[in-house]
RNA sequence: GGGCGGUUAGCUCAGCUGGUAGAGCGUCGGCCUUACAAGCCGAAUGCCACAGGUUCAAGUCCUGUACCGCCCACCA
């Protein structure tokens, strides 16, 4: 796909189709597991089939590709294990909203029929995510993809809900739960979001059954008054210690129930006497069991109220609350109603209120799981930025068993059956035929699911072939890193850690790197409703997919929320083009066929030495971010060499060496060539597509693929500071006559003559050996270099580390403007130098200071005073013409 | 109620182990200097939220305050 050319502009659309075409036809990102090196690995976080691509994903994956890339690199062999994820609830609801435009219910067409109807819409629409990573660049292995309802994986599925069972991990029992009334089913403690609500709070007044008086309880929930088999007051609180025993009457139903104490009561919140419905809030249920009390289910399942609601039976709960409100005033129960701000949970599917609910439930005893998950972090597994170790910690140290069964039908359904003789449970990874008690065969399996989660804590190693003993899990469990959002450091990660641990016996990852949320501008979480979201598809559309990655990395600095704007990324699609046309100029001073060799140690040219020896920096920064996960790093410190030294300087350095055929030539374009493929590899990861078209279409590159390209070798030979300090010295005259010229409204055009008075030999011989790049950067008719050199009196002038810059002038120019540039950099030189002074005169600071922080601030004030006498009578030499 | 993060140039953000601040976009001035006007050269702009403390030295470490935001928690 070589051509020898490059267009005028960068146009990503078909380059980024070409490469993406070829690695994947090519399987370029399917490791070798035969070759040498070392494994690196990393699971993707599945995204649901539901999903459609978002900027967290971008981010995500762009990361990932960053280290999967810098890895390959590396020699490693790399494996980049893509797949998605069922995602039960969301699913579900998708299909049956679709089946609701048709006017049916999943009911209607049965669980059977329905699943396929799932199926079948997977088929159809859930490879959509999967294409739109594909835009990405996503460097992953297509052949290993994984879907977690696929075969392999329900396998282990199966295998370790039976095993976890009958270890005593998993089990059956009635539980208060959290229940999505509109997806009809369980849901796990965090699947709750918790949201501010204003509602009320009712005070109630319960008569004691002795006729002796009355306690007054306040609640938000009147409607489970019907519920209540208890009042409950703190053991301590003087107002009610001599009325616990007491029997007192449920209102509306005149139910007696006990006055007891317990601690958990807390005496400020409203009259400090609580009503107890343990069938109704978690709490209370609690309660309930402690002290024995009645369980009374008053909602169903449906969110209406049973028969035990007496007069409210069949009611809607909220037409109950009105309805009860009205008969306890009526009744003058009522005492009072506040307001009140609380907060109130939601299904974080669909955001209905959720109802505590009790009901037969499958569990995982996470309590258990848990601590030897703790125990791992730090030693087996790090987490980045380390601040998320205490969140992990902080979820694990109050974790509570984990509610896995979903009244749902698209999922993993639990193999669990009961026999219908003898009520026998059977937990069984191969579906039983008779049962083992009784020997009957009237078997009926458990309807529900398990929670999406289920199969996702076992992604590392289920999707790795597990539970046989691949060569895949040997070679790359545990994966190398996990990179995740911190949203789902609990939903996700620290299971998968439990599982791990608890199956393969080994951390599921040796990292794990938590990066941030994307937000918009304004800090807000993107989201439809808000309309605030920037899509990535229409991103890479407008501006490339490098680009934004690029921006995405350089935005990616740890621990913090990234605001993304679309200005952004329009800035660093500059950037690409900037890259791009340094490589069209490159192409244009190179030979067709790879130049020939120097010897890179020993390169004659000093600004070949000084870009040598930054880009051996280079490399070492980049490699140094990249492994602590410093992204943001590495994009700039490319950022920053290519287009403010490599294009900046190093190509306008060079231009005077392309001009006739000699060794000087060829020693420019082999260092040439050498940097910019040396630069496009460290930019690869990040950038791979228009890294990879240059690549190709520098001499050499033909036919070959950038991604596969090892990192350069280091060139110690090649670190030459002092050659860099003497090319820095001579950017640092060069600026000072270009902002002379500028500052005085001198013309590009016009050709300047300088008079340069170095202070030492050592200068005048930098100088001397610099002279063509002076003479052509600064734009010079004449550069005289003489210590001794006499000064025009028209002339405006600088210093330059202690070398005096005098810019001839002809009586054309602004001589006010060149006193009043004069005052301006006198008084900034005598500023600086004030503060210098006063710190090397402090005691202090001479005597505690490292040596070479005084030595260096020392020669600092020396250059500057010399610097300021100099310019000092240079200013009255100027004064002096004036008049 | 706990835990965490933020507060740096007009805007959006960098700033690793302490040595008087950087980028992108924007602004101002000058340039079509044959890779790039998606560009080049130059300029301006910051009591680094506030108050204390540690230190020779603090945007950088410690304590507290204010405002903004996030996460967790069983506030009836």
């Amino acid at each position: 796909m070589a051509e020898n050319a490059l267009p005028k502009g960068y146009e990503p659309h078909d380059v980024e189709a070409r490469w993406r075409e070829h690695w994947e036809r090519e399987h370029t990102f399917t490791p070798d597991l035969d070759a040498p090196g070392e494994a690196y690995s990393i699971v993707i976080p599945p995204p649901n089939v539901t999903g459609a691509l978002h900027m967290g994903h971008a981010l995500n994956h762009t990361l990932i590709d960053v280290l999967c890339r810098h890895a390959r690199q590396k020699g490693k062999k790399v494996l980049w294990l893509p797949g998605t994820d069922h995602a039960g609830i969301a699913t579900q609801n998708v299909v049956e909203r679709a089946l609701a435009r048709e006017g049916k219910t999943r009911h209607d067409l049965g669980r059977e029929k329905f699943i396929e109807r799932v199926w079948a819409w997977k088929e159809e629409y859930g490879n959509r995510i999967l294409n739109q990573i594909r835009m990405l660049g996503d460097s992953v292995d297509w052949t290993r993809e994984r879907f977690t309802m696929d075969e392999g994986l329900s396998r282990a599925v199966r295998k370790v809900f039976v095993e976890l069972y009958k270890q005593g991990y998993i089990y059956k029992g009635k539980y208060i739960i959290n229940w999505c009334s509109r997806c009809h089913t369980a849901l796990a403690d965090d699947e709750v979001d918790h949201l501010p609500e204003k509602g009320h709070l009712y005070h109630v007044r319960y008569d004691f059954a002795d006729g002796s008086g009355s306690v007054v309880i306040a609640t938000t929930r009147p409607e489970t008054i019907l519920g209540d088999s208890g009042v409950c007051v703190h053991p301590e609180d003087d107002r009610y210690t001599a009325l616990v025993g007491k029997t007192v009457l449920v209102p509306i139903v005149n139910r007696p129930v006990p006055l007891f104490a317990d601690r958990y009561v807390d005496r400020e919140f409203g009259t400090g006497a609580l009503k107890v419905t343990p069938c109704h809030d978690p709490n209370d249920w609690t309660l309930g069991h402690r002290h024995n009390l009645e369980f009374i289910q008053c909602i169903d399942e449906d969110g209406n109220m049973t028969a035990e609601a007496g007069p409210y039976a069949g009611m809607s709960k909220e037409e109950c609350r009105k309805r009860i409100v009205e008969d306890l005033q009526a009744s003058g129960h009522l005492v009072k109603i506040e307001d009140l701000e609380h907060s109130v949970g939601h299904c974080y599917r669909c955001k209905t209120v959720v109802e505590p609910h009790v009901s037969e439930q499958w569990f995982v005893a996470s309590t258990k799981l848990a601590p030897r998950a703790r125990a791992a972090v730090p030693e087996l597994t790090q987490i980045f930025p380390e601040n998320g170790v205490k969140t992990y910690y902080n979820w694990l140290d109050n974790i509570r068993d984990w509610c896995i069964s979903r009244q749902i039908w698209w999922g993993h359904r639990i193999p669990a059956w009961t026999c219908q003789d003898c009520g026998e449970l059977i937990v069984a990874e191969e579906d039983p035929t008779t049962c083992p008690h009784c020997g009957s065969t009237h078997l009926e399996q458990e309807s529900d699911v398990l929670d999406t989660w289920f199969s996702s804590s076992l992604w590392p190693f289920s999707t790795m072939g597990w539970p046989d003993k691949t060569r895949d899990l040997e070679t790359f469990y545990p994966t190398s890193v996990l990179v995740t959002g911190f949203d789902i450091l609990f939903f996700w990660v620290a299971r998968m850690m439990m599982m791990g641990l608890h199956f393969m016996n080994q951390v599921p990852f040796r990292h794990v790197y938590l990066h941030a949320l994307v937000r918009d501008a304004q800090g807000r979480k993107m989201s439809k409703s808000t309309g605030n979201v920037i899509d990535p598809l229409q991103m890479i559309d407008k501006y490339g997919t490098d680009a934004l990655r690029f921006t995405l990395t350089a935005f990616a600095a740890m621990g913090r929320d990234i605001r993304l704007s679309e200005e952004r990324i329009e800035g660093y699609r500059h950037f690409v083009n900037k890259l791009w046309n340094a490589s069209r100029f490159t192409l244009m001073n190179l030979p067709e066929t790879v130049p020939a060799a120097v010897d890179l140690d020993k390169v004659e040219g000093l600004h070949h030495q000084w870009l040598l020896h930054r880009l051996e920096e280079v490399k070492k920064d980049v490699d140094d971010a990249i492994e602590t996960y410093r992204f943001n790093d590495a994009a700039q410190t490319l950022y920053k060499f290519l287009w403010s030294e490599f294009c900046d300087w190093y190509l306008e350095l060079i231009k005077p060496d392309m001009k006739e055929d000699g060794p000087r030539k060829t020693e420019a374009q082999y260092v040439l060539w050498t940097a910019l493929r040396e630069f496009l590899v460290l930019m690869h990861p990040i950038m791979p597509f228009v890294t990879a078209e240059i690549w190709q279409a520098l001499p050499g590159g033909a036919g070959s693929d950038l991604a596969v390209q090892l990192m350069p070798e280091a060139r110690p030979g090649c670190l030459k500071p002092e050659a860099a300090a003497r090319m820095e010295f001579i950017q640092e005259v060069i600026g000072m006559i270009r902002t002379i010229r500028a500052e005085l409204n001198i013309s590009p055009a016009y050709k300047l003559t300088v008079l340069l008075r170095p202070v030492d030999d050592h200068q005048q011989q930098i100088l001397e050996a610099n002279r063509e790049v002076i003479v052509t950067l600064a734009r010079l008719a004449e550069l005289i270099i003489d210590p001794r050199g006499e000064a025009p009196k028209a002339s405006a002038s600088h210093v330059a580390s202690g070398c005096e810059v005098i810019v001839h002038l002809s009586g054309a120019v602004d001589f006010a403007a060149e006193l009043a540039r004069l005052d301006k950099e006198l008084a900034k030189i005598t500023k600086e130098l004030g503060g210098l002074s006063q710190k090397l005169a402090n005691e202090n600071f001479v005597s505690r200071a490292p040596a070479d922080i005084v030595e260096r601030e020392r020669s600092r004030a020396a250059e500057l005073a010399d610097a300021k006498q100099k310019l000092t009578a240079l200013q009255e030499r100027f004064k002096a013409v004036l008049q």
